[in-house]
DNA sequence: AGAAACCGACCGTCCGTTCGGTAGGGAACC
DNA sequence: GGTTCCCTACCGAACGGACGGTCGGTTTCT
């Protein structure tokens, strides 16, 4: 192969391999079930139902299926979550329950939201990818947030406090609840202990009964 | 062959070898650094100065050196906790804000804490590992941090929550914290996005301020 | 025909692990 | 005291396998 010069088609508009959306589709099941580095090509391959050396002809290495596996994919798991803010039919404390309600079933069921744990494998490894995640996925959810949070506070219905804190307050639990629950799946007592439905609906009152009832810290900016 | 000072006292039972906890504090070093399937046991002798086949003398296979990684080393690291617990020197508002910086320097600076997501990492592999770092670590915590509130609720200082969410809504925000500054690390908006201090103070206020001022959520049970 | 997709076989490397053997310090026996 | 024996710690070298990746050639599609 003499001709280094491959022509970047990332947009060949018409037809996207759909051998090369099957591969990524099952890279993503492998990836979230073994983890990167108990993920190989030769099992990729075998789930796929093509020989390992194909693989290459659709990706050149397997750090950049990884990578192509998480930038190309988060750009719609966030798009219901955008709707529910744009949605003026709500009030403010509707809109924020149903964002939150959003933001648990992206995080905990969606394989984009499953990831956390397989980015925090490979970061030291490939740092391209935890800027990705972090810029494409996790910062698009938190400005939404803020920005249903913002509306409420300007209508007076919100009580104004730290943003930084109100983040962390908001999203901390659902990521660890997350993380916990892949890290913890053999423990008899997960369903006990790390229980999605009443984390969540309880999360969620805590969160508005601060957003409610105000008395804010009057921290300094 | 290098002959340090000190001697090896062959005391009864008191006997653990100091080879072997120089290999432990080596290995934690290189697994919270370099991820479990990112350090080889070649780069773990390297790092004692001994050679490979030396570490299989103390230790019976990679898997089981990992496993006393883990499993030796955090009896101590909630002892700290306890004490606060147990001090009845302070109001309840301060034990908790005490209790509540050293879980943040717990699970962000001590090696115990940033574990996190190697359990993750490893979880699937070698489900023991996130069995104890559970009941050993996690659950010694939260029932800590239960009792704390449990003594401000009979207190009548503290007003009644869900005790589930209020767990999830204290560690949830500490955990994501610290594994979100591991995994973005090398993002130049870490200290603003992710400053320690800042969200502590800020998570603190706001879980005393609905320890405070009640108006329970009457969820039944 | 020509390009893209695919394949079987193979390469070099690294990994966890094993093996046979050595050094040395006690304890036991003479 | 000297010799023998044993046990623990250690080491150099190698093994078998898995891995990511490559090569030359074949099939498939248009």
């Amino acid at each position: 192969m003499k001709k280094t010069g491959e022509e970047l088609k990332k947009e060949d508009g018409a037809e996207r391999s759909s051998r090369r959306i099957e591969i990524l589709q099952e890279a993503m099941e492998l990836f979230l079930d073994k983890g990167y580095a108990g993920t190989s090509m030769s099992a990729l391959a075998k789930a796929c139902g093509i020989q390992k050396a194909s693989l290459y002809h659709h990706f050149p290495s397997k750090e950049a299926l990884f990578v192509a596996c998480v930038t190309e994919g988060y750009d719609v798991a966030n798009r219901k979550l955008r709707r529910i803010l744009d949605d003026d039919s709500m009030t403010h404390e509707e809109r924020m329950r149903r964002a939150l309600a959003e933001i648990y079933r992206i995080t905990i069921d969606s394989p984009v939201g499953r990831m956390s744990p397989l980015i925090a494998e490979v970061s030291r490894q490939i740092p391209e990818v935890a800027r990705a995640f972090h810029d494409g996925f996790i910062l698009q959810q938190h400005e939404i947030v803020h920005a249903i949070i913002d509306a409420g506070v300007k209508d007076g219905v919100f009580a104004r406090h730290d943003p930084l804190g109100m983040e962390h307050l908001i999203f901390g639990p659902i990521v660890t609840l997350s993380i916990s629950r892949q890290m913890f799946a053999e423990l008899d007592t997960l369903e006990t202990r790390f229980p999605v439905a009443r984390v969540r609906d309880s999360h969620c009152d805590l969160i508005l009964q601060l957003l409610r009832n105000g008395t804010p810290t009057d921290r300094a900016t």
